[in-house]
Formats: structure tokens, sequence, C-alpha cells
DNA sequence: ATGGTAGGTACCCTA
């Protein structure tokens, strides 16, 4: 099963987008995020048509959205509201598998960005932005076991190794690569014991990006890249995991996303 | 130190 997450940054101007991604990657399962898009604007017949009938969306006018889109029949969808929002940043969705007794569960995550200022107390997209890291990972705690098979995907806009940006010093200070947020994602990630999908191909030493500036004039040349947008497993999925791709070429696609599709092949 | 671009919306917000 190929599992795809993009940061599509509007699936109404971007959906042909969507129908060369399907051509080139063949997903069975693509997990969008800030679709921009209330669900009754949102292009369900284009994608019906495309060969995934099942779906979960969960958009909002102007702002953030997500959805997940699906070859094979969910057992069950859910939506999560976070931080005391309805803000439409989280989805998940079961699916039975023939490799595990339990549904395999896909969450689909839009993590606030958290605006210029990487301080809790004068700017509280920070402040948001930590506090929804901090509840994911209190609730995945609280809800689940590590044993359970889960997968976690989306724009998490947090790049957390010295090889997920292009300058690490120069950084530092840059929402998204900041100590505190690292921290936070960190302790999302210990929640459940996750296992970063995209790591266990890429070695920790090897520079690693999915997200590269609009404000680039040579998005490639520069290559002034942050890998902000992460598969994470559960430690039950990692020996059925087969294989991942970083859709690198996608950013010089006609009217790009600043981020590209990522995607990992489990055998489930 | 600064400003650079993009998308959606409505003349400004978020990224």
């Amino acid at each position: 099963m190929r599992i795809l997450t993009w940061n599509i940054n509007s699936v109404r101007l971007r959906m042909p987008r969507v129908l060369d991604l399907i051509k080139e990657c063949d997903p069975d399962i693509i997990c969008l995020q800030e679709t921009k898009t209330p669900d009754e604007h949102f292009p369900v017949q284009d994608i019906i048509d495309a060969g995934y009938p099942h779906m979960q969306i969960n958009g909002m006018k102007s702002y953030n959205g997500v959805a997940i889109l699906s070859r094979h029949e969910f057992t069950s969808s859910e939506i999560h509201h976070r931080v005391g929002r309805e803000d439409c940043r989280h989805i998940s969705v079961q699916l039975k598998t023939s490799k595990f007794k339990k549904p395999v569960e896909i969450h689909c995550l839009y993590v606030p960005a958290g605006g210029d200022e990487p301080d809790p107390k004068t700017n509280d997209k920070f402040d948001h932005k930590l506090k929804f890291v901090d509840e994911v990972a209190d609730w995945f705690r609280d809800n689940y076991a590590n044993d359970d098979p889960l997968v976690a995907v989306g724009d998490f806009n947090i790049a957390p190794q010295e090889h997920d940006v292009w300058s690490h010093k120069q950084l530092l200070k840059v929402v998204s690569h900041t100590p505190v947020e690292i921290e936070r994602l960190g302790g999302m990630q210990e929640s459940l014991d996750w296992q970063d999908a995209i790591r266990h191909f890429v070695p920790d030493e090897d520079k690693c990006y999915t997200w590269w500036s609009y404000r680039n004039k040579d998005w490639k040349k520069s290559n002034r890249g942050r890998r902000l947008d992460h598969i994470w497993v559960t430690k039950p999925l990692m020996p059925h995991l087969k294989a991942h791709n970083i859709l690198t070429t996608a950013r010089d696609w006609e009217k790009p996303s600043d981020h590209v599709p990522v995607m990992v092949d489990v055998d489930l």
C-alpha cells in the first residue's frame, strides 16, 4: 500500500496536479493539507472519477483544511478538534488489512505554522503551535498503545534534525527549526514511540527537504529547503516498510505548491 | 537587516 502526503496549498487551484500525481505515483491513499476549501466546494466527483471513492474531508473557507482520499474502504473515520478550535487540522481513518488483526489507523495532520516570532509570550500563533503539538502528543498517549498499528502523516511545520534544513545554524531562531518546538515534536514522537519512516530510508547525515519557499528566485539553485512534511509509523509497522519517495520534481510543476509529495510503501 | 512570493478573499490575512 502506497501512502502519500502532500500540502497542496489550495485543492481547487491544484486539482489538475492531483491527477498528474495519481498518474505518476499511483498511490493507494492520498493525505492532503491546506486544501483551503469548505467541504461543499471540495472536488469530490473528480476524486471519485480518478479512482478514490472513499474520502474523509474537513475543510473551511480560506485557511487550513485536511483530506484523506482512498482506493480502500474505511471501517471508520473521525474529525478531531484541537486546542479548542474547529480549524480543520486533524482527521483520521481506519482500514482493515491482512497483516494486522486491529485496523490500521491513518492520521492526517496540519500543524499550525506558528508565525514569525518564536516566543509564545508575544506570538499567539507560536503559542498555538506548541499547544497543538502538546495536545496531540497527550491524546496519542491517552488513547493508544505503542503496539497499535498507526500511521501519522502531514505537514508538521517542524524540521527536527540538523540535516532537515539547509543551514542548522542560520535557522536556529527561525520558526520551524527552533529548539523549543523541536523539543515539543520530540514529545509527540515519544508519545507512542513513533518511528520516522523517511529517516528510516534516508541517513541522518544526508540533507533531506520537502519544502522550498516561494520567495526564492531559483529554489533548485539556492536549495534552501526544509523537511516539514513527515510520515511516522508505530513500531509494529516497521518490518512492513518497503520504500519511500520524495517527489522533488513536483516543485518544478506549473503552478507548484511550495511543498512536494512524500510517500512510503507499506506491505499491509 | 531586509524583503522577497503565493493563495484566498475582499482590500488584508496566513504561510
